[in-house]
DNA sequence: CTAGAACCTGTAGTGACTACAGATGCAAGG
DNA sequence: CCTTGCATCTGTAGTCACTACAGGTTCTAG
C-alpha cells in the first residue's frame, strides 16, 4: 500500500550507516519493521524521523540507554520537564568532562613547551614527568 | 633476595586496580614480574614505576598505543623529539575533540534554556529539536 | 534471463577496562 | 601443626556503540 523505502535509502537519507541501523532495531530503540516477501525490511517516513532524533541526540553526546528515556517520553503530560532532567544532568557530565580535557590539554601544552625549552641531549622533560609525576602516596 | 610486593601492594601504591595490572600484563604494556613458588606476581621498584609512567599518561588521555610507544622510547637519542611528537598529535586530539565538547555543551544549554522559556503543556522544544534537526538531505 | 547491487543473518573485533566464578596460595593465631 | 580467611590465581564474559566481515539470498534494471 503505502510507499516504503529499504534500509539503503534510510541510510543515505539519515546518515546512518546500514549496519548500525540494524544494530538499533537487535537493541530496540528503533522498532522493527515490517518484511517484504524475501525478508528485506520496509521503513516509512515515520521510522526516518524516529531515526533522525535518534542520530541528533547522539550527535549532542545522549547515551543510546538517555535516547530510550528521550523517546519513551515523546509525549507524555509531564515530559519537558523530564526530558529537560535528562538534558539537564547529560549537560553536566558533558561540562564535567570538558574541564577534565581543559586540564589535560594544558598539561600536554606544558609538557610539550618544556620539550622544547628544556631538552637537553639525553634528557627528554615529558618523558622524565611521566615517570616522576606517579604514585598514589 | 631483594625485596618485593605483591600485586595488591603494587594496586595500593599506584591507584591501579589489580585486575588492570593484570590486563596491562596481558597486553604486553607491563613486563611479565617473575612468580613465587605458588605463582604469585613478585613486582620490585621498577615494576612501580612503570606502572606510575603508564597510569599518569592514561590520565593525560594516552592511548595505551600511545603509551607503548612513549615507553618504548624511554631512553633513545633522538627520543624526546619522537615524544614530543607522540605528545603535540594527542594535544591536536584533544583540542578538537574539546572544541566538539564546547559546541555540545552550547547546544545543550540552549535547549534546556528553551524548555524553560517557551515551554507550554504539551510541548516540549527539546524533544521537537531532536525530532526536527534530523535528517542529512 | 541474467548480472550485479542491495539486502539478509550471524559472529567477531574494537579500546580499556571490569566483573565474576571457582580454584589455589600464604601468613598469622591458636 | 592446623585452621581461618584474605590475597591471589586463571579464564571467561560483559560493558558501549558501533564496525567489519563471511557467506548466503533477494531484488531490479537491462
Amino acid at each position: 500500500m503505502g510507499d516504503w523505502m529499504g534500509i539503503g535509502a534510510l541510510s543515505r537519507r539519515t546518515g546512518v550507516q546500514v549496519e548500525t541501523i540494524r544494530y538499533y532495531e537487535r537493541i530496540g530503540v528503533l522498532p522493527a519493521p515490517p518484511r517484504s516477501a524475501g525478508g528485506h525490511r520496509q521503513y516509512r517516513e515515520q521510522d526516518l524521523r524516529r531515526l533522525a532524533f535518534i542520530r541528533r541526540a547522539r550527535e549532542l553526546g545522549f547515551s543510546l540507554d538517555e535516547v530510550r528515556s528521550l523517546l519513551s517520553l515523546a509525549d507524555g503530560a509531564d515530559s519537558c520537564r523530564q526530558a529537560r532532567a535528562v538534558a539537564q544532568s547529560h549537560l553536566e557530565a558533558t561540562e564535567a568532562r570538558l574541564a577534565d580535557l581543559q586540564r589535560l590539554a594544558a598539561s600536554l601544552r606544558e609538557l610539550t613547551r618544556r620539550c622544547d625549552e628544556e631538552g637537553e641531549p639525553g634528557r627528554c622533560p615529558l618523558i622524565d614527568d611521566l615517570f616522576a609525576a606517579g604514585g598514589a602516596e
